[in-house]
RNA sequence: GGCCUGGUGGCGGAGUGGUGACGCAGCGGACUGCAAAUCCGUGCACCCGAGUUCGAUUCUCGGCCAGGCCUCCA
């Protein structure tokens, strides 16, 4: 089956067909960092990193470019930068290097590209600068505005009928704005904030012109997917194509807008503004970041999901299961790892994950009920598939060891030799007393044919 | 007010016009000095109403409920 992607402009999937298979370019949306992310922003991330993976398999690693943003400048960052006294880059900086790290741990790979506002500020002026000469912008109290009448399919995206919406909405309108849908391409600094010099005089970008201006410089118009969290219709990406196509006159801005679903906490969404948040930054340090990825990816990325202890629970027991398999069959050999077809087909049907996973379990099942070479086949599709999307690429032993620091693992280690003895003289008291020490050291003890094999118990 | 999602078993979550994935938890059993893991077996669902149909959880319409967007937001 050929990859298939639901769009949301056609509001259909469709058969992916890239504009050049040598060069397949995708754009999310990334973060603006003023603050560390949560497992709300890490959504995206994630899913739109399982699909990277897929096209670089479908493809090939070196032809598929995938670009996401870094926002360097905006109103919150300069807000935190004069609550603590610093310049904008110290507190972009901090969160920019927390981010990539905690992204890490989730098991993204990096994009190709992360441009940075600060860094596209030729590209955007230029952008700007063409939007005035094709008449999609004008200047008024030093604002450079888009002209959403200049672009007849304004709305398309997010199915806004304009006037009606107009009519109801809560916005306050500048006076200086032709049509209350018009939006800032560049607008004067307060004092204190950043500035940079133009031919519309000194300021900064608006929100929405620093995607188009990096798409252009990074992947080129059109690119083939765009992708972003479902919030960002409207009127983030509806205004992104508007601009991008009466710059550059381009047939189509983005053959295929991916959205994801929103994560909720309780009967929210977990958002930083409602003060809800999990963050990725705290979470990692008491639970494995594979766990959290699986969780993030149990759920189709379209649909809700609904982000709860119980569900990272869960998760961590799936894992549990895969590294049991696999450490039960450390002994099968693996030529080559490769997806099984089941897998693939699952991710194809616009990333499907759900069913993927189930052909994982299918895949563990066989591993561990089958026998002769039937387990070497079973062995490398499961390692083969989950490893395409970014699981059970770690040992076992360290999956269900790694919680433990050295010091610990050697306690446990004497422990548990102290308590083979015991059991070997048939004391069966003091085994058990053993036992019972290590499990208030939060350990668990298998007895196996081979001798005894120890795991760390999940937190409660 | 406008627009957009979604409502599936105790929980998570796919999918489908007709034999009701998958996982977790539960229950029974095998195995085990104990325990875990593993294996075998097992119960439980499709928000409400109407319509279309031989037949709907799946399609259509109308409700109800929940969430999101219209303002920074993944």
């Amino acid at each position: 089956m050929a990859l298939r992607l639901y769009d949301t402009l056609t509001r259909e999937k469709r058969d992916f067909a890239p504009i050049n298979p040598d060069r397949v370019t995708m754009y999310v949306c990334g973060p603006t960092v003023y603050n560390y992310a949560h497992i709300g922003n890490a959504r995206p991330v994630v899913a739109f990193d399982v699909l990277f993976r897929l096209l670089r398999r479908i493809y090939g690693e070196d032809h598929v470019v995938y670009a996401a943003n870094v926002t360097d400048v905006d109103d919150k960052i300069n807000a935190k930068a004069a609550a603590e006294g610093v310049p904008i880059d110290v507190i972009t900086r901090r969160y920019l290097d927390a981010y990539h790290a905690d992204m890490s741990a989730l098991g993204a790979l990096r994009p190709t590209f992360e441009p940075r506002a600060t860094q596209t500020m030729d590209a955007i002026i230029a952008m700007i600068e063409r939007l005035i000469r094709n008449n999609a912008a004008y200047q008024a109290e030093g604002h450079v505005l888009f002209n959403t009448a200049a672009y007849s399919d304004y709305g398309k995206l997010s199915r806004r009928p304009m006037d009606e919406m107009i009519a109801g909405a809560r916005v306050d309108v500048a006076p200086y704005k032709q049509s209350p849908a018009d939006f800032v391409l560049w607008k004067p600094s307060k004092p204190g904030e950043p500035v940079w010099d133009s031919p519309f005089g000194p300021g900064r970008p608006g929100w929405h012109i620093e995607c188009s201006a990096m798409i252009e410089q990074n992947l080129g118009l059109p690119i083939d997917i765009h992708g972003g969290g479902n919030d960002l219709i409207f009127p983030h990406h509806e205004n992104e194509m508007a601009q991008g196509m009466c710059a550059d006159h381009v047939p189509t801005y983005a053959n295929y807008w991916l959205h994801n679903g929103f994560l909720n906490f309780g009967d929210e969404k977990m958002s930083k503004s409602l003060g809800n948040v999990v963050l990725v930054h705290d979470l990692v340090t008491r639970t494995p970041g594979e766990a959290i990825r699986w969780a993030l990816l149990s759920a189709h990325y379209r649909q809700p999901l609904s982000w709860s202890e119980d569900l990272l629970d869960q998760a961590r027991r799936s894992l549990d299961r895969f590294y049991g398999a696999l450490e039960r069959a450390a002994d099968v050999e693996v030529a080559e790892p490769a997806p099984s077809a089941e897998f693939l087909d699952a991710l194809e049907d616009d990333l499907n994950t759900p069913r993927a996973f189930a052909e994982l379990h299918a895949l563990a099942d066989r591993l561990e009920k089958s026998v002769g070479g039937d387990r070497a086949v079973a062995k490398a599709g499961l390692l083969g598939s989950a490893r395409l999307i970014g699981f059970l690429g770690a040992e076992p032993k360290a999956w269900f060891q790694g919680a433990a620091d050295p010091a610990l693992a050697a306690r446990i280690e004497t422990l548990i030799a102290d308590r083979a003895a015991s059991r070997a003289a048939r004391d069966w008291a003091k085994a058990d007393a053993i036992r019972a020490e290590l499990t208030a050291l939060n350990v668990e003890v298998m007895d196996g044919a081979t001798g005894a094999t120890w795991r760390m118990r999940e937190k409660t």
